[in-house]
DNA sequence: ATCATCGATTTGTCCGGGACAATGCGCGGA
DNA sequence: TCCGCGCATTGTCCCGGACAAATCGATGAT
């Protein structure tokens, strides 16, 4: 195992934007207030971040969505940071949700690089909750677990990455044998992510709970431009447009991205924005109907059809 | 309708970087060169593109993609563009695959978009074919069309997140029931694709082909680091590190990415590396097994049973 | 003690020009 | 015809400056 600073494989600056949803503006100008990051160079005088800089980034990240000052803790070291991470921790009470001793078999498995068991363990949970209460209870909270983990330097990329596959491979298995909704009274979804986000695990999650209650969806995948999407809802003829956010996609770009979306499409089309990242809750968009809760769905599409 | 050139609904830098792939400092210095795009100034002197610059702009992407060179087309009117959009050559006879009649009503599901009839058509030729015929006669020369009537501006980019969508419900749901391979004497391989590289689908289609061949999968999804893959192929013991390319990425980065996959991976793990991209087949890379075609995936692991 | 106001500070993004390596093109020679 | 070689093209990075919007915090009024 190298050292997590070797230069040798250390990220360009684009590398890191992708990685952590910092801007190269943003990177450059906190090099120059705030000391840090401090990248070494290249051959050719450009910036190489080693691993444990980008690491450090991404706990600075998470600490400013969770409303702290760049001033304030981009200059402080990295044991600090994971202090002020863990006293973080309470902000989310995980309101419904499995205990953490039924998750346990889980992470183990994920440590243990057993996809098989994996696999095996997710398809026992949805047979024996269900498909709606698994995606709840199970899938959620043990996605903050991963999330948490891989944050602090407790998991690999390629361990979530295994993970995140052999979720999909079960939940698109129980989508696909749920029964073809009826298209009486229930809505059409048009379900996709904003380009730049690729994290599709929560649209996926979406669309089961949707198609639960009953509800039409027709996925994009992920990374749909702004205007595919009013092209799409409008050839569809959907009632609503289901956008996911994870944490790494820049604040600024997801409001900018939701209000010009509102603005191209009809107001006969809701627009649900759900995910885990914080500025949806944090800052109300008109016309967009906030959603940092997947239970939310439910209720939502119950009072979609009291309206309808 | 307000007009296209109304300076009241321009945009800004950030989302026409957001709306074209076009990056901030691309868009700046075509202006500087060029002269096109020749954004108008808000109040706070930055720049604001009007709507019908923005699509100019999407056109230029296009004829980027299918080979033009900027200088020789960015600052071209819209409607020569247009005329070599129009013009653009009909790229590669496909030698092997399904004759064009019988894709025909794949194509015209994609565009009447009737994601239920394309799933049926599909899954139907699956039970038909067998899924290893599927892949090669169907998905292979189809997914060529696709590609080319996007190319085209026949196709929008809505339109092809659908399919893809659809596809990706079939290829799982016929991997899903494949029966689980035996150990003995087949590889393990290791799947994926590197960082920037968001195409999934060719990975989807190699594992189908190596699964067929009794060969044991672990997938990891899209966009996993380098070192990532070096760890995860130690951690699963793998034999093959099976790598997916589209024409998307910058060729250079996929040769400094290959050359650095081969010299961190012991020299028993083999690397194989797929997909469209052309650099696979133009530079030869020392350890790398190109894969240019998915056929060859069947004899190379004839091959390698007979080494092992 | 709570709240509103308003200047001071913080902070992300944009600007403009410069630079340069990598890539591609065209030209000339074998 | 094919292969090099030099020149033009092109995307990305660098740097420091600038500034509006958001936020802070101190002051004063209720």
């Amino acid at each position: 195992m190298s050292n997590m600073s070797d230069p040798s494989n250390a990220l360009s600056i684009a590398s890191v934007e992708r990685d952590t949803g910092l801007s190269k503006d943003t990177l450059r100008v906190w090099e120059r207030r705030y000391g840090f990051p401090q990248p070494t160079r290249d051959a050719l005088g450009e910036r190489a971040y080693p691993l444990d800089q980008v690491e450090r980034l991404r706990l600075v990240k998470r600490l400013l969505d969770a409303g702290h000052r760049p001033g304030r803790i981009v200059a402080l070291p990295a044991q600090e940071l994971e202090q002020l991470v863990d006293s973080l921790a309470p902000a989310c009470p995980s309101s419904v949700g499995t205990p953490a001793e039924d998750l346990q078999p889980l992470m183990d498995a994920v440590y243990a690089h057993d996809v098989e068991s994996l696999r095996r363990l997710l398809t026992q949970r949805v047979a024996y909750l269900g498909l709606g209460r698994f995606v709840l209870e199970v899938v959620s909270p043990f996605n903050r677990m991963v999330g948490d983990a891989w944050l602090r330097g407790r998991m690999q990329i390629y361990e979530e990455h295994a993970y995140t596959e052999s979720l999909q491979v079960v939940l698109r298995h129980a989508l696909h044998s749920l029964p073809v909704p009826t298209s009486d009274e229930s809505p059409l979804a048009l379900l996709s992510t904003f380009p730049g986000e690729q994290h599709g695990i929560g649209l996926l999650m979406a669309e089961c709970l949707l198609r639960l209650d009953g509800c039409r969806c027709i996925s994009l995948g992920v990374q749909t431009p702004i205007w595919d999407m009013v092209m799409a809802a409008q050839v569809h003829v959907a009632d609503l447009v289901v956008l996911s956010f994870s944490g790494v996609m820049n604040p600024n770009h997801v409001l900018d991205g939701l209000q010009e979306l509102r603005s191209k499409l009809p107001a006969s089309v809701e627009i649900w924005a759900g995910g885990s990242a914080p500025v949806i809750q944090r800052r109300s968009i008109e016309g967009v109907r906030p959603m940092p809760e997947l239970t939310m769905i439910t209720t939502a599409l119950a009072d979609w059809r009291a309206r309808h």
